[in-house]
RNA sequence: GGUCGCGUAGCUCAGGGGUAGAGCACUACGUUGACAUCGUAGUGGUCAGAGGUUCGAAUCCUCUCGCGACCA
């Protein structure tokens, strides 16, 4: 027994990989041809763990990367990881609370710089993560959305974009989480709730009766400043103009009449919350109502709550409609399923909610979506351009603003001596640049995490950094050789939250959308198309994989699934399949290596067997169908192809063949090794080591396959393939026919094949079809097993063969399915049977018995023919 | 409600006008000195359904049904 080990070598070769610097961008230097190819790498939160999404997004990059790398191209992938605002923060925060420590206690100084510490001690877990799926970015260009540069070239961005007047300021109804504060639009997550929908009783002031308002949510009666209903609504025509006075804290506000009324929904009667509601905040400024906000920043009811000021939000449901109940003001409640927003970090109910906030002006994004759709920028799979337009023509304000103390700081600062406000590109500002005055104080707002990904694919180049990384994190040269980036490799979910965005600000700082190609990849699932989750316990850890069945393996297995616009299924089964894989290739090498110790590079050898001209000419297919479908990022069947080529084709074939040819071992030594560059960008690991061992080399000791140059496609000689493929149905269908007469896995001594072949044919058939003695002939052969091939007629003569075990085994059957066609007739002779049972069930029994049927013949046949 | 995608062998999926493919599973045989994480052979499909275009449709078009995603 004989199998691969991947533990031996992936540390050790990543480590010398690395250590070489060929991850670098002049790793390659010795085969660069003057291209350039660049790829950011979307950065992984700092605070995150790598899950299954990663081990795909980055082994799809390392792919492109590896194969534009060997392909001579001067390749840049972009590493780095993102400082994630809230999620950040949450984890300090609570390691803090761990120890006793409050934030607050302590100031938003010194918990940054626990935050700091943090991240200096637990930042770079996931990068270590990510070095085990055998990746090859430039590490030593390796950055942080808040190191110094970065930081520079935020402010610089923002600064502009305020200038310009693009970056306002304004008190709007934004979404709002009471934990975590504003929120964009698309930071909401919407989910259908079984709620209920209340209708409440607001007493018609001057008058015995009362009106009665629908709502999901009776607590923000207390901000309620109209009640509304439509003008054309016959039933409440007289009410117009009237008041009503809200139960509890018997304020009076006016019934207005608005066309917007659904009148079909609840009473027809509606509540009007300004300051909590998007519609009624629309109409509350249409309408010039009042805007009361009811509770605060944290969700605790004020004064305009009466006496449950001072209850959370949420908690004072209850309890308000308690007390609405026991005082008669609630007519009925009924159950009732709405869409309730939740906060996509902490999962809280978001509320709409006003208060003074960044937003970045939607007109930004107009030259990007032009641009984009006359194909500066290239969508795979190409449907995502109707989902970048469909989203960007509805495009609001986007709020930038964050209510915490970890990220990029607004560079906005205030003078309290004259009331100035300004923005700055200086980390700190002294004085107002108006009255002099140094009683100034910085916006304490920081920005979304999103403003800084923003930038990343030319701020990593070294945009508005300053003077900060140059030569050591970027070259002054970069911006010119690898803007705009030539890909992006991200999942589909983000494609709003950061494609979209830097698209829309590297068209607007560089005038150039900052992508070639966008390749948008799917989720992965679990075997049975369940999103992965921790509470459905179904995830499949990275680690975990790659520790049971090798990086090579989940690599592969990742690649051969990615297919365009679908989800990713990921199973043991697969793993195992791809494990298995590499295993063959293993022995396959030992095979070769059995018979010569070292093989020489393709590049110095003339292949001159036909066998090894034969897999030479495959291999060129193959070599070609790779490249094409790289070159379209149909990574499944790139790898499909090679799995094929390697497995179906060189193993079964080719290895099979040369067992009957020696001589063409060495070259098909030579060639494998060649399929080692085409294979490595998929399954780095293995390729390297059997690539050193067929070369009796050693990595320590020898150049790397990584940097060798990928496989270009040669010649295919048709003829030769033709001659091959009917010497290969020649020995399948001899096969199939000594299976006929039960000699499946022994030898025979004569067969005849009718094919036009060469002699040199012959040796060939006889070892793999274990047949003594193969004639060719131009004739049929009388007294014959026969059986036909699709290009072939074979012929195994009955003379001399024991036909004793075969015809035991047809009798034996004969019996079996005469029994079997006896019993089914009686059942289906059954009156009562046909006539009462399920019409499934005799369809059944009928097919059965055809099936029987047909079987006898053939059983009858063949004894027929044999005796 | 709007937009998009999907429905192909028992399962998971490729394919995308010209004889229906792979892997797994299944059946039978097998330890021939690379590999049982394997080999050999075989069974298995009205390509969701109905219309249409075409010499020809799984493939293009329309509709229906079912599933999913995103947006409201």
């Amino acid at each position: 027994m004989s199998a691969y080990d991947p533990k031996k070598i992936e540390k050790q070769f990543y480590h010398i990989w690395e250590e070489r610097g060929y991850f670098e961008i002049d790793g390659n230097i010795e085969i660069q041809n003057g291209k350039t190819f660049c790829i950011m790498m979307p950065p992984p939160n700092v605070t995150g763990r790598l899950h299954i999404g990663h081990a795909l997004t980055f082994t799809l990059q390392d792919i492109m990367v590896r194969y534009k790398r060997m392909d001579g191209y001067k390749t840049l992938w972009q590493p780095g990881t993102d400082h994630a605002g809230i999620a950040t923060q949450n984890v300090v925060e609570k390691q803090l609370l761990s120890q006793g420590i409050k934030k607050e206690e302590i100031g938003r100084e010194k918990f940054l710089e626990y935050v700091w510490q943090w991240k200096e001690k637990y930042g770079s877990a996931i990068v270590e993560q990510l070095r085990l799926l055998g990746v090859s970015p430039a590490w030593s260009r390796e950055r942080f959305t808040m190191d110094e540069g970065l930081k520079n070239a935020v402010r610089e961005a923002f600064v502009r974009l305020y200038e310009e007047g693009l970056i306002v300021k304004g008190n709007y109804l934004v979404n709002w989480c009471t934990h975590d504060g504003a929120l964009s639009d698309i930071e909401v997550e919407y989910e259908e709730k079984e709620g209920a929908l209340y209708y409440i009783r607001y007493p018609i002031v001057g008058e015995d009766g009362y009106v009665v308002v629908a709502t999901t949510r009776p607590e923000t009666y207390f901000g309620d400043t109209a009640v509304m209903v439509n003008p054309n609504d016959e039933r409440y025509k007289e009410l117009i103009g009237k008041k009503v006075r809200l139960p509890l804290i018997n304020r009076e506000i006016p019934i207005i009449a608005d066309e917007h009324v659904d009148m079909e929904f609840g009473t027809g009667v509606v509540k009007v919350t300004p300051a909590h509601d998007p519609n009624d905040y629309e109409v509350g400024k249409r309408h010039n109502l009042e805007f009361i906000t009811i509770f605060d920043e944290k969700g605790i009811l004020n004064e305009h709550a009466g006496e449950f000021a001072g209850l959370e939000r949420l908690e004072a449901r209850e309890k308000i409609v308690k007390k609405l109940q026991d005082e008669g003001f609630i007519e009925k409640i009924e159950p009732h399923t709405h869409q309730v927003g939740h906060c996509y970090r902490c999962g809280n109910v978001v509320e709409p909610y006003i208060s003074p906030q960044w937003f970045v002006k939607a007109e930004i994004a107009k030259e990007a979506i032009r641009k984009a759709n006359e194909g500066e920028t290239k969508f795979y799979p190409p449907q995502w351009l109707n989902n970048f337009n469909a989203w960007m023509r509805e495009l609001r304000d986007w709020c930038i603003s964050r209510q915490l103390w970890w990220g990029h700081r607004i560079p906005v600062w205030y003078c309290k001596a004259c009331g100035h406000e300004w923005a700055s590109k200086n980390e700190y500002e002294e004085q107002c640049p108006k009255c002099g005055s140094h009683d100034i104080y910085q916006d304490p707002d920081v920005l979304d995490t999103w403003f800084s990904s923003a930038l990343w694919p030319f701020s990593t180049l070294g945009w508005g950094n300053g003077e900060w990384g140059k030569g050591v994190k970027w070259n002054e040269n970069d911006l010119e050789e690898f803007y705009p980036n030539d890909l992006l490799i991200t999942g589909f979910d983000i494609l709003f939250f950061w494609v979209a965005r830097m698209m829309m600000m590297g068209e607007h700082f560089l005038h150039k959308l900052p992508f070639k190609d966008v390749y948008l990849h799917a989720l992965v699932r679990d075997e049975h198309g369940q999103k992965m989750s921790k509470s459905r316990g179904n995830v499949i850890d990275p680690i975990d994989t790659i520790n049971e069945f090798s990086t090579d393996a989940l690599r592969f297995t990742l690649a051969i699934l990615a297919v365009q616009g679908r989800d990713i299924r990921l199973s043991r089964d697969r793993l195992e399949l791809y494990r298995n894989f590499t295993n063959k290739l293993y022995n396959a090498a030992r095979f070769l290596l059995m018979h010569q110790e070292r093989f020489e590079d393709l590049d110095n050898t003339q292949i001159k067997t036909d066998l090894g001209r034969y897999m030479l000419s495959r291999f060129n297919r193959a070599i070609q169908e790779v490249r094409e479908n790289l070159d379209s990022y149909r990574f499944n069947d790139a790898a499909t192809t090679l799995y094929r080529f390697l497995w179906g084709e060189f193993c079964d074939w080719g290895i099979e063949l040369a067992k009957a040819n020696k001589e063409a071992i060495p070259e098909l030594g030579t060639i494998y090794k060649e399929a080692m560059k085409l294979l490595h960008p998929f399954m780095p690991f293995i390729t390297e080591y059997l690539y050193q061992e067929l070369s009796g080399t050693t990595l320590q000791e020898s150049k790397s396959i990584m940097i060798m140059p990928y496989p270009q496609s040669g010649e295919q000689e048709k003829e030769l393939e033709k001659s091959f493929s009917t010497i290969i149905d020649a020995i399948v269908t001899l096969r199939r026919a000594k299976a006929l007469i039960d000699m499946a896995n022994k030898s025979i001594p004569k067969a005849y094949v009718k094919a036009d072949l060469p002699e040199s044919a012959k040796a060939y058939i006889q070892k793999l079809a274990k047949t003594q003695e193969v004639t060719f002939s131009k004739e049929a052969i009388e007294n014959a097993v026969a059986d036909i091939g699709e290009k072939v007629e074979v012929f195994i003569p009955l003379e001399g063969i024991d036909l004793t075990p075969i015809v035991n085994r047809l009798n034996k059957q004969k019996a079996k399915v005469e029994k079997e066609i006896e019993k089914l007739s009686k059942m289906l002779g059954n009156e009562n049977f046909v006539k009462n049972a399920p019409k499934e069930v005799v369809e059944q029994n009928q097919k059965a018995l055809e099936e029987a049927k047909a079987k006898l013949t053939k059983i009858e046949e063949e004894l027929g023919r044999l005796s």
